[in-house]
DNA sequence: GTGGTCTAGACCACC
DNA sequence: GTGGTCTAGACCACG
């Protein structure tokens, strides 16, 4: 499989969804007009209800990501690899960047942040 | 005022307050025995509602932040400082520590997340 | 239903819901991964407000007796039961240190107490 | 001093300085005509509001274990020792059978409660 | 004045 | 359907 879920992640399940395919097809895990996993399949392997995969897959083709094929199931857009690279580079700076800002406004020293970044 | 709100969010207001709280403890704007603002007073100044502040309140006296000077207000307890400035420790070594993980899985090499990292 | 209520108690109501569903689940009368009843459900039940079992439930989760299922409701941790017997124990040995204590610096003598004690 | 306060405890201030000069009297601390400290004194004394004294003072006079001597302070009442014994046992009866029902609703066993009883 | 409890009801995200 | 958040306001005990 290509993701893990976080039960206990404040990310809604949907969206852990989302983002695992994203991340997969910017990593060249599913390559374009490949088939994701069916719903069913997928909430099966995932232990969930198949509601929130289906879910999570809506959102998909709202994104263009992946288009469906009638009566086959949901394939990787031609252009999605690229699209999802940015949308990955995005969604980690502006984490990092939100990160630093919040470090900084809790009272933590340019040092003391430094030295949690070096721990990595 | 120790800090601000952020109302677009996801963290919920009340933990706003009780991290806000927490900080300003553990920067030392205010110290031990020192009384932090009134539900009434704060909940005034953020423009929420008291029982919104009373929550975070709670919070902050079931962490052992705060005790109650029963008829006077709450006063920050003896060795919260301390604490306080663990848990912030924590708190945001947490967070870089599932930013790179998450960054990992998400396929993202090391060179582009030292990227990301650098443009701070 | 798991206890009643007593609205005269000083300890108040959401207090007296999270002792009675620890204790339900010391007692084996809530299994682990069970589902305890849902807020609207036992507010229902109670004549109460949802909010006051809500702020319950909350305590509960808080202390790791229960656990969120997303959409779903709340369920009883794996270890809960264990740890619920051992409080439910602290409880009732605190409470009864506390009356003898109590008792004997009232000036009450050891005969005079051992005389309520048996009258059980 | 006849008593301590506990701060931590859910029993307001003004309760534990009335049952504390009641058990004075009935232990025969403070005999009948015998002045009581002073609401300043005693307010000094534990160092609380001298309100919180004050208001346990009347509720000692509206209960008739002290009585006012113009002039001079409150005084213990004739007939207040007698009456403070049975105050005393009653307190610490119903305590007790309270102490009972609670353990035995909370599904504690006979013998459970039994053991509490006897590690005295 | 202080905090604490409870009610009532709106709105949201999630499944 | 589920729980979670927030608002609004009443009432109480305490100092």
């Amino acid at each position: 499989m290509f993701f893990h879920l976080d039960f206990t992640s404040p990310l809604p399940i949907y969206e852990q969804i989302v983002r695992g395919i994203k991340f997969a097809v910017a990593a060249g895990g599913i390559a374009p007009n490949e088939l994701i996993p069916s719903v069913r399949d997928l909430a099966r392997d995932l232990a969930i209800n198949p509601n929130t995969v289906a879910r999570a897959y809506r959102t998909l083709q709202d994104d263009a990501v992946v288009f469906a094929k009638r009566g086959t199931g949901l394939a990787v857009a031609p252009n999605a690899p690229q699209k999802c690279r940015i949308q990955r580079l995005e969604i980690f700076q502006t984490r990092f960047r939100q990160f630093l800002d919040d470090a900084r406004r809790s009272g933590l020293s340019e040092l003391e942040i430094d030295e949690i970044v070096k721990q990595e």
